[in-house]
DNA sequence: ACTTTTGAACTGACTGGTCAGTGCAAAAGT
DNA sequence: ACTTTTGCACTGACCAGTCAGTTCAAAAGT
């Protein structure tokens, strides 16, 4: 997890000092959006002196910036993994697709307050992250547009789709789903929300069940 | 004093300063975030001056939280005309489904900066216009679940399925493909987008072409 | 006709408060 | 020894909301 630490040559208690200034700026920037939190609250809130958010980033914009990086880097990693693992198992493409939908459900229910967050700043323009966020946007999406690919190539999939446009449907997909799951209906299990989104990629929707 | 007027509440000239400063919020709020527009950028982009948005407007809140009625009512209102229309034209309910997909989009294509900003609002907690926001949302997403209910009452759709959810994976897919239109493949016409999302919708994807 | 009054709509300078970012000496940690 | 954190006072920019005054078209008065 400590793999991509933006300082190399950090010491432990720096990177420990970081990670509780990630923990504390999510969810107040989720709560509330940027421009309403304040750096003195998110110091507080990780039990820190305003000066060492100063110490440890630039700014308020690139704290916020790395943290974009850092939580999108949690995410690919899981859904690479989550297709590699089914690859090796010799599941097929849409068993590939409905582990990445898994992995995607696994990391909302544990960073939930990241995921908002994501989404409430990635279709916005003119803002100074905006580059980074295409950016790792990009890393997230080619996951899943690699694996429609293959399997199209395979002959699993229709030729005539449309891989970027579907893939950010499924993205949309899971997203609204597990926020609206969150937010909404949050005692439902994962197991279960997973059950009636496999139903839907499936096209087990119209017809009898 | 005169009393009779077009709209009840307010003269035709306050009526259009209304939709002058919604016109200018929209897409600086859009754009950066509610927090980060001040009133002075709404009522220089709207040609007014500051003290004309207080006049009325209780506050920045409350120009947003009407902003945000007015928008949705729109939308929901789109969705629920296209659904009447499949109805009377006899179609099946994934006809329905299918035309509030293109209800959905033609809203997005028409009113983007409106979309973003909805979805960037959604989920956050902790703010003013939360309750607003949740009434709101459940009028539209009650239109798609109605039509899924429907479906499974009429034999249409698996009894299995979860419409709160299933209805919340829709909605998600044509928000965030449309987005990712508007954003990243503008050029794109709409038939197109629209044409492979109802490839998704109908279970057209796995399978031979 | 024509003058005067009324009031809704609008204006923009101003106020009181907030907040990002700075500076730095002392303390704590490794 | 040196890196990191603390605590806290300070600054300057910025901004939501206010308010005394202006505009103007229609109503009332003559």
């Amino acid at each position: 997890m400590e793999r991509s630490s933006t300082t190399p040559g950090g010491s432990a208690r720096r990177e420990a000092t970081r990670q509780k200034l990630y923990e504390a700026a999510v969810t107040l920037i989720a709560e509330q959006g940027f421009s309403a939190t304040t750096v003195d609250e998110i110091a507080e809130r990780a039990g820190v002196a305003k000066g060492t958010v100063y110490y440890n980033f630039a700014s308020k914009s690139v704290l916020f910036e790395e943290l974009l990086r850092h939580g999108v880097g949690l995410l690919t990693d899981s859904l690479r993994e989550a297709a590699e693992r089914t690859e090796r198992e010799g599941g097929s493409k849409v068993d590939a697709l409905d582990a990445m939908i898994r992995a995607g459900l696994v990391f909302i229910d544990r960073y939930p307050a990241f995921t908002q967050l994501y989404v409430a700043e990635l279709w916005r323009t003119n803002r100074a992250w905006q580059s980074t966020l295409m950016v790792v946007r990009q890393q997230a999406v080619a996951v899943v547009e690699g694996v429609l690919r293959e399997g199209v190539a395979a002959g699993e999939f229709s030729e005539e789709i449309d891989v970027p446009l579907t893939a950010a449907a499924l993205v949309g997909m899971v997203l609204v789903a597990a926020l609206d799951w969150k937010s909404f209906q949050p005692e439902r299990s994962l197991d279960d929300v997973h059950a009636a989104l496999s139903r839907l990629l499936q096209g087990r929707v119209s017809g009898r069940g």
